[in-house]
DNA sequence: TCATATTTCTCATTTTTTGAGAATACCGCC
DNA sequence: GGCGGTATTCTCAAAAAATGAGAAATATGA
């Protein structure tokens, strides 16, 4: 192993089951010696991507939350989706959590959330955890817009084979709807976003209970979810046209803050 | 420049005023040829830590999210304080911000924040966001607690000189108060946070508008961030005992999720 | 289709990483 | 203040990887 990827794995070793490392631990799970394992951590260790925690044991360290915050102040997806999250869960007027997905390697992951005060169940998808990819409303309205090529790439020809119909149909109504594909009692309705010009694929869901999505209120939420996605789509394409799709000319190369 | 280092370089080039990069001005800031620039962003890329924007420019990528949750559900200081930064701000009764904050390499960093839904103002101090360490209550409430030898290298000896009585007054008061020093109109309520067993020095802090804090309300403001202050403190040394100082033994090593 | 800009590749040279163990620093404890 | 054990850093020659300049390939757009 060699270069980042050296680094990547002792920090891909961190887990919620496991959040703490001796670097003994790591250089036996890595198959690597221990003088290699007290280099790296010593080189993560000084770039804040680990920090000690007690007696010899390692955490995963604070870097990550600087480079969360920079994400989301210049994601052009988060900047343009912040407000319209919670102006979906108002809009509903029932409990709901409303979520903003995306590709994330061979998986799908939430880069925004958003719950209403009243909800009191939490789905499954949340910010930042990676999901699979060929379940749940919110990862099938990404799929569904995806080029075959892609697809084909991620989840291999007969998969795509198999899924084809729903995605078609998916691409035709222009949102998804599931009923406890994920989690139990909840249902999610899911829109796809798309803005070519920044290379973006995602999804605007919003997941309430199941009861509560009666007849007539299963319309007016799926209208909600499709008009905001929309109007993110325009924000993201207004966005783009704003800052030009070449250099940001007029702001200084030296960075703000 | 060499191993990490050579790849945070060019993460760190990355700002709120100059959110993407092509390869060009990334060669050209770090001085190296461009294909060294296009092999190292070829590695972050694989890892998501960059990703494609448009037009042969590239932003940071979805892989800090990623870290961000897993830090958050990890940290044992972000654990012990969820709950507690929203009672404080609920039990405060006036609008306002709590904030937990720690030492972040040469500067103090907000690492959970919780506004009140009516506060109107929003600090400096925001999650993911290196502040200054020696301005603001909350930076203080941080020094105050920290060894004198780890304080010197910090900020140097004559820096530590001048700021001795100050930092004394808090440790024997327990808190910090501060009015306008960051942020114009607005105070801070800062109290130390220390669990020496996991290596944390922290501070959690209450921002209100500075004429919010008339005589009485202030004491029971005090009041109510250093009972919240003592109560993660507990939590934490409590916490530290459950899983026990060395190996969580009971738990797998394969890790969860 | 051609022209342009972006990205990958090649290869000899330079630099870094590696691994095993020794040396050192650090810790609690008496 | 020294002792015993653990954690961490250091040493050095061998092995591996990064580097840089330019060529080649690939994608992009008119």
């Amino acid at each position: 192993m060699a270069g980042l990827a050296r680094y990547m794995a002792v920090l891909r070793l961190f887990s919620e089951g496991m959040p703490t490392w001796t670097v003994a631990e790591m250089a036996d799970a890595l198959q690597v010696p221990q003088s290699t394992a007290y280099r790296t951590v010593r080189d993560l260790l000084s770039e804040g991507l680990v920090e000690m925690s007690a007696e010899a044991r390692y955490r995963l360290g604070p870097a990550f939350i600087e480079f969360d915050r920079l994400t989301r102040l210049t994601d052009p997806l988060m900047r343009a989706s912040a407000d319209v999250l919670r102006a979906i869960v108002h809009g509903a007027g029932v409990p709901g959590v409303a979520l903003l997905c995306r590709l994330y390697g061979r998986e799908v992951m939430c880069i925004a959330d958003f719950a209403s005060a009243d909800a009191s169940f939490s789905p499954s998808y949340e910010r930042g955890r990676p999901m699979p990819l060929t379940q749940g409303a919110t990862s099938k309205a990404i799929l569904a817009r995806l080029s075959g090529k892609r697809l084909s790439k991620l989840i291999g020809v007969e998969a795509v084979e198999a899924m084809r119909p729903e995605l078609a149909a998916i691409r035709r109504a222009g949102f998804c709807l599931g009923r406890g594909e994920i989690d139990e009692g909840l249902a999610g309705i899911a829109v796809p976003i798309v803005c070519e010009a920044e290379g973006l694929v995602a999804s605007l869901s919003l997941v309430v209970e199941s009861h509560r999505l009666a007849g007539a209120r299963e319309d007016r939420l799926r209208h909600l979810v499709m008009s905001a996605a929309h109007e993110i789509e325009s924000l993201l394409n207004h966005d783009h046209q704003a800052r030009g799709p070449l250099l940001p000319s007029g702001e200084a190369v030296g960075g703000a803050n």
